[in-house]
DNA sequence: CTGAAAGCGCTAACAC
DNA sequence: GTGTTAGCGCTTTCAG
């Protein structure tokens, strides 16, 4: 009986919670633990009126199911997910954790995150902290990680997805893209456009090897192509919409006769659309602007913009899936390419 | 020694993972776990050797700590904080996250996410789920929870806050501002503008109470002032820039004589401005544009949007700190006001 | 189909 | 300053 319960709680000082625990629960519905365990887990076999009074039981005394104390007891019962972004503020990222989100809440797991600002010595941080708490698997960003983290990762065997930029070795499973072709499909599309002195504005704060990554394929193919890239601004600080502003106005200000500017991103794009607008500059006539990522402003803009479209949502969505997957023991393949699209939108 | 460990496990079939605890810890140092226990967690008082002794030991050992047997053994040892949000792809929460996060793992905090996309069951849900891994705490959105939500959160007993919109009365702490107010504000800045043939243009996906709550807001102040609202256009969609876009278009369509407009968030507002645009609509002359929220995009536009700006990061942050502070026995005031600001743009 | 016993790794409380 | 004991709530294993 519940009142029991509260008079034990008075008898040992009030510092126990009052929660109802599955001894309880067995006390009341008159079996034992056992059997309310699994009933609640929902396994098979028993009495029809077993399982009401149950069911009934742990209703009447409002039970609130301890998974602390069920993933400690059977280290595999873990249904937490830990995940870990460059930057929560990102536009691009939020959907991706969307996806993550949804696909992971639909299967029954609780997601962990964390923020990296693209340093692997934060992501591995984070990382020790949440291996501490035994979560069934984890979802990291991008291929650069620490040796430490590696270290970890091995040591706890559990899986792991590497997203966003495909890595040539997977430490488990990895869901995205190349950003380097990302680069070298705009820089081919733009030779192709007629461009012959192009430049490129970006904001690689700390270490965004796949911004670099896009950068270097976008420079490849320009090189290649026998025009190679004319002038690039890189600015140290965090790709927005004002950093692509002043970028373009720094950028122009060396290099006055450049025909098209490649950004980091949509918001950095956008920004220096904003500056073309604000000086008069005719885009594309005068100056072609090309982005990377996405974002839905890109498409309402009065000029949509000429953009590599990356699929966020999904890229989340196939993370999750394949880390259950795994965890599952069904079969899942290593490595899941989701495919960019290159938009030719107006400003190019 | 870490080879009986080894054979221990080949002796269980391997089943048991390889992982050192504090009792390995403790006889490889040659001291009692509880020692081990006090040395890890930074007590004080050891003799610096029996410290160094343990401190190398965990490492050479590749210890990594159980928190869930801490969290499990002592409640209130939990670190864990839950968060739910709205949306995952609003930019707005995409701060308030960050804002939380690193106040969060500064303090030694880890985050647990859900979305809830303004729905209230959907929320109730991702508690029931959540409370089952007994965090320290949790920080909600909005102040219109489900009976079973108020029901729970009273029945375990740990910190609540709810940040966005000021309640009332809290169920514990609140950090936010009212979104009620921030609609009466900008009515009147409306009306002192000289605008008086007003509309508004909104996207309430589900039950976007605070979206609601910043409409009425609007709606009273309008009508107090003698020239009540003209028209609205409530689309039932998520609150991005297409809505707004082809929102203001449906509006204008009914009432095409209107000379203002104020759109329920600033994405809805660019997705306006990109529709005048387009149409040869003047802004501000023609007609005004106004939005909510304030986000960096708003003020990088050819023309700056007279919006409402949120202190998001802030929130954040102060949610977090009011959490832990809870927490940690610390005198906490209930409600925090976080002030929202009305920049005046360029397009009203 | 159901139950009893053991143990997961840690910490609180108390003993020395 | 350091060790001993007990127990958190659940699941696994094995017995019936």
């Amino acid at each position: 009986m519940s009142s029991e319960k509260v008079i034990d709680n008075i008898d040992r000082g009030a510092a126990r919670k009052a929660k109802a625990n599955l001894e309880d629960i067995a006390r009341e519905a008159g079996v034992s633990k056992m059997t309310v365990s699994r009933v609640l887990r929902g396994s098979t076999g028993f009495s029809d009126q077993t399982r009401a009074r149950v069911v009934a039981a742990a209703a009447r005394l409002d039970y609130v199911p301890n998974r602390l104390a069920a993933a400690f007891g059977a280290d595999h019962a873990s249904t937490l997910v830990g995940m870990c972004v460059p930057r929560l503020t990102s536009g691009l990222f939020g959907h991706v954790l969307d996806g993550v989100d949804r696909a992971l809440s639909r299967l029954g797991y609780q997601l962990m995150i964390g923020s990296n600002n693209h340093s692997a010595e934060d992501e591995e941080a984070w990382l020790r902290q949440i291996v501490s708490w035994r979560p069934a698997g984890v979802i990291l960003s991008g291929r650069s990680h620490s040796a430490g983290t590696v270290d970890l990762l091995r040591q706890v065997a559990m899986p792991v997805v590497e997203i966003w930029d495909l890595t040539t070795s997977p430490i488990d499973l990895a869901v995205g893209f190349s950003h380097h072709d990302c680069g070298v499909e705009m820089g081919q599309f733009l030779i192709r456009r007629g461009r012959r002195k192009i430049g490129f504005v970006g904001a690689l704060s700390r270490s965004d090897v796949m911004g670099q990554a896009r950068l270097e394929g976008f420079q490849e193919a320009l090189a290649r192509a026998g025009h190679p890239i004319a002038a690039t601004e890189v600015l140290q600080d965090s790709p927005g919409f004002y950093p692509g502003y002043y970028g373009l106005e720094m950028l122009l200000a060396r290099c006055p006769d450049l025909d098209c500017v490649y950004f980091h991103n949509d918001e950095m794009a956008i920004g220096g659309l904003t500056y073309c607008q604000s000086r008069g500059i005719r885009v594309p006539e005068d100056l072609g602007i090309a982005g990377w990522g996405g974002m839905e402003a890109a498409s309402v803009l009065p000029k949509r913009l000429t953009t590599t479209i990356v699929p966020t949502t999904a890229i989340g969505k196939a993370a999750a899936e394949a880390l259950v997957a795994r965890l599952k023991g069904e079969d899942v393949q290593d490595v899941t390419v989701t495919p960019t699209r290159l938009v030719t939108g107006e400003t190019v």
